[in-house]
DNA sequence: CCGAATAACCGAATGGTGTTCGGTTATAGT
DNA sequence: ACTATAACCGAACACCATTCGGTTATTCGG
């Protein structure tokens, strides 16, 4: 049992994996992949550096998975509330990805240049160049607020007082996804109105 | 060497160095935990029930230290304002606990009552039942996600093309910790301005 | 005041993790 | 055809969190 005629492992299977196994809500860990491989954990080190390299490439299949390419063509915050909305399917789609994602520093260039053109058409629509950054890192941090809570999203607040006013409001809440994602629709709409607003008295058109 | 004349563990003495591990930016763990303290990693065992349970020791510890509570004589978004700059500033003080803390779930009754008047807070300023929790969870992410942030902040987003405009202004923005409050400024008042506004316009003064 | 129970620590062991290194063998390049 | 490389394995290493049985000091009940 040496070299095998035909491969077990490329970086396609690896990453399809990891994938997997992460969305099974299972520990993500490189024995458990190599056990779903059919592999010896060593034997992944041929093709990848580590379990941070791992990660890395999951990163990539998600973002390439997710449309986040902006729409030049449509109103800056029609373009911009897509893409945001584009990148919550992506953490719903994937529960249990950002909290490994988030263990790693971004390197991937795909990921740097959407940002770039995130910044450009913040840049277009008018606003200074000082708050450009300022803002994007507002709506990241809602989008990574949001997407780490539907990784543990029924029993954030857990109380069992049922009398309290809080715990009535809990009692009557949606739970998990759909109370997210309408909570995270309120807030992204809420900012860029806020922002628009902005952009308004700063720019009269 | 088997039990000393005074006891060399406590919860607090535990706790204390629990935080300072976690603050010197080094990777937290039980065995680290228990060189620090001069003892064999089991005998944190008679203290305390695991790894899980020494977290929650020091989210306790980190949420006593802020001064969380709300002024309910202050206007709510005044209020509001103040405990979201309070959160912020707690994670600024230990930017590496958070990673720590998102592993488990909230179960201490201090914060489910913070919650709990947060959501009191909004239901007395007007808003309708079914929009204060996802008020309180588009804070929280923004808490959540800016305090992720200030764990690697400097190169979040690194690229070496200086000639882009999105590098250029990578390259004169502020850094770190500076930064990433002042974005959070931002995100917090356009947040709650929109909300006064909405406010206003569903139930006129 | 004495004996039993308990409490605080240690040593050793268990089963887990990620990773390295030295083999073995099949394939690819010259 | 020969060599180099590539893909896998086995074994080992250093860590991790946790458990258990032992030793000793303190505390509590009678």
């Amino acid at each position: 049992m040496a070299r095998p005629r035909i491969p077990k492992l490329s970086l396609e299977r690896i990453t399809d994996e990891a994938l997997a196994l992460i969305d099974s809500g299972a520990q993500f860990g490189v024995n458990q992949l190599a056990r779903r491989l059919n592999v010896r954990p060593s034997s992944l080190y041929t093709h990848v550096s580590g379990r941070a390299d791992i990660i890395e490439l999951v990163r990539q299949r998600i973002v390439a998975e997710g449309d986040l390419a902006l729409n030049r063509s449509l109103p800056w915050h029609e373009s911009i509330e897509r893409a945001f909305r584009a990148q919550r399917d992506i953490y719903a789609r994937h529960p249990h990805a950002l909290a490994l994602l988030v263990e790693n520093t971004v390197t991937s260039p795909d990921v740097v240049a959407y940002y770039a053109e995130l910044a450009e058409v913040l840049l277009e629509a008018g606003f200074p160049e000082g708050e450009v950054l300022p803002i994007i890192e507002i709506l990241d941090a809602l989008a990574l607020g949001f997407g780490l809570d539907q990784a543990a999203p029924s029993d954030v607040w857990r109380t069992e007082d049922a009398t309290s006013s809080f715990g009535r409001l809990l009692a009557r809440a949606e739970t998990g996804t759909v109370r997210s994602a309408r909570a995270y629709d309120l807030g992204l709409s809420l900012l860029l109105g806020a922002l628009r607003q902005r952009l308004g008295e700063l720019d009269p058109a």
